[in-house]
DNA sequence: CGGTATCCGTTTGGATACTG
DNA sequence: CAGTATCCAAACGGATACCG
């Protein structure tokens, strides 16, 4: 997986299962909004609203279409309580969307560090020009 | 992190922090093709069209912007190599891409797995329908 | 080879209004 | 509230031609 000098190094096979791999993942997943809206839910269900304010900048219409996308993969339940009036409807995530966990794991510490790491560039380049 | 049920539970720290480093994240990382050339690349160093050939369905105008902006991120080195006649380009991943190893190696497993339970599933609709 | 420039159809997505 | 329909502008991206 690594070569002399610690870098990724794959062979030819290992490069074609990660493309494809990879690319079967960004195919479902992928985009800008699919997990953001994962990560919104595991806090909790929420109603289409509030999940619209809690994943900010993403319009209804957006929203609506990435959901029924995401329920169609298995991500996303729509519950729909019919006896409350006026009805009212949740989103909640299914247990495939566990299986997630280690790709959200992975970005957000690659985020988290990849931050820290451009604004300490920046505060460099500030001292530079000082 | 997990709830009573092993479902993913995050508090509302938690799911800020969440959405902004996996916002930060998607925001360099994300799209269709950046982390498709990353995995080319770390097959070893290629020239602009081997990259192309590598990454299928990627066309030449698509494939220099996502360059151009790898490079600016700092995630690709562009090789000019100009004794040679003609020049040659060749593009090499940064030490900084080494950081995006478990970020790839979970969405590599995630993305097999997930193509699995898919292949799983229709089988077993065929069979139903059988 | 390693791209870039231009043209142009397709897709995306915001804004707004509207419905049950 | 929970969306959907419509309109429209901007972005995306393929095809092609072209350059050093």
């Amino acid at each position: 997986m690594k070569d002399i000098n610690g870098k990724i190094r794959l062979s030819a096979p290992e490069c074609n299962s990660a493309l494809s791999a990879v690319g079967d993942a960004l195919y479902v997943i992928g985009g800008k909004w699919k997990l953001r809206i994962i990560i919104a839910l595991s806090e909790g269900n929420k109603r289409f609203n509030d999940l619209q304010r809690r994943v900010e900048g993403i319009s209804a219409r957006v929203l609506s279409n990435e959901l029924k996308d995401l329920e169609m993969n298995g991500f996303v339940k729509r519950m729909v309580d019919s006896k409350a009036k006026p009805v009212v409807v949740q989103y909640e995530l299914t247990d495939y969307s566990n299986t997630l966990e280690e790709v959200l794991r992975a970005l957000h510490n690659w985020g988290r560090q990849h931050r820290e790491n451009i604004m300490q560039r920046s505060r460099k380049m500030k001292l530079v020009e000082a």
